[in-house]
DNA sequence: GTCTATATGCCGATAGAC
DNA sequence: GTCTATCGGCATATAGAC
């Protein structure tokens, strides 16, 4: 029995125009008129998808939470320590550059106290830092990776890969340059894996 | 002449009304008359002292941005980057501690692109970071840090710091503290400090 | 499923007295 | 400078025909 193709359907017309507004103008900046007009349907069409702004809203933030995580379940303690970072900072990157808008959704979810999304936060995300924070002790326990607390480094690097996509007005006005370009693209993880990785202290 | 001394006068309260209501439910979150009620005035007499709410979230990013940058305006040349990175560091991050509400505001309106504020971006913010740049690069050039893009190591700076402020609900979720408690302030200064400098790499 | 029309409430801003 | 009253606009959501 083959899955049914994925078709675009219309809830996921409407959903990817919520994700562009919202994560640029946040909940209350945009409106349910707005949205329709770029997913190109009839507001009380939209209204028949979803039953109000704030269910898609907070359909939104669930799908994407779920995607949003991925990367870090990667990490497992057989692997090496340098080539899992590395590969995770080039993930990250990859999604601030092709999915910026995610980013920034979550950025100003959280900055909100993530009032619609505090649950999943509590379990889903606490339940998956731990189990990695786990790995990360265990890299360090074993003479793999340089002491450090486990939790202060998923949030560094979380922070500093994230903060391309949610501050791409800020680097483009001081670099001239935004992800899209291969060349940055490319600087941007070279030197962000090697901050990370191997500081910036001369020896 | 000595000055005048620094009164409380009716205006900085609603400033401060307003930059805690901003900085959590944004521009469009955020009613005129929530703002005058914190302050307590009445709304009236808020639009007597600014002309619109937009006005007020002008003039509250305009006066926000000049403490924000002062930080990084330390840097010079003379100073050990070692030292020099590490005071910045914990600058930034007793500002995430003492004024969460400051960080976040910033990053609603870079998230949202910088609307009211690209022209500063584009020139204040852009000439400092112009010139602390070469600042790092005579620090690498005279082979006192490790060879790396300045303009990415200001990024993670910025990132990891900041990010105890605008996360800082997430922060607290995984790690059940806040920078409000002194034990787990002096441990996140420590634990960025030592991955920014010396990276995490075993050696 | 999709539409038009509309009920309903909120909010920014102004008018004008004191 | 501060107040009360109110206008006008917009946005969410519903009703009900097709």
């Amino acid at each position: 029995m083959p899955k049914t193709p994925p078709a675009r359907t219309k809830r996921d017309v409407i959903l990817e125009a919520a994700l562009d507004l919202f994560s640029r103008y946040g909940l209350h900046g945009t409106s349910v008129d707005d949205i329709a007009a770029r997913a190109d349907v009839s507001k009380s069409n939209l209204l028949y998808y979803f039953s109000s702004k704030e269910a898609l809203y907070v359909a939104l933030l669930r799908d994407l939470l779920v995607l949003w995580m991925e990367p870090l379940r990667a990490f497992s303690a057989e692997q090496d320590p340098v080539e899992a970072i590395q590969a995770y900072i080039r993930l990250k990157l990859i999604n601030s550059r092709d999915r910026p808008e995610a980013s920034r959704l979550f950025c100003l979810e959280m900055i909100q106290g993530a009032p619609l999304l505090r649950e999943e936060l509590d379990q889903m995300v606490r339940r998956v830092v731990e189990e990695k924070s786990g790995v990360i002790r265990a890299w360090v326990a074993s003479g793999r990776l340089a002491p450090v607390d486990p939790d202060h480094l998923i949030f560094a690097l979380w922070a500093t890969t994230q903060h391309y996509a949610d501050f791409g007005v800020q680097v483009q006005s001081i670099t001239g340059k935004t992800l899209a370009d291969p060349a940055f693209f490319e600087a941007t993880i070279e030197n962000v894996q090697r901050i990370i990785l191997d500081g910036i202290v001369k020896r």
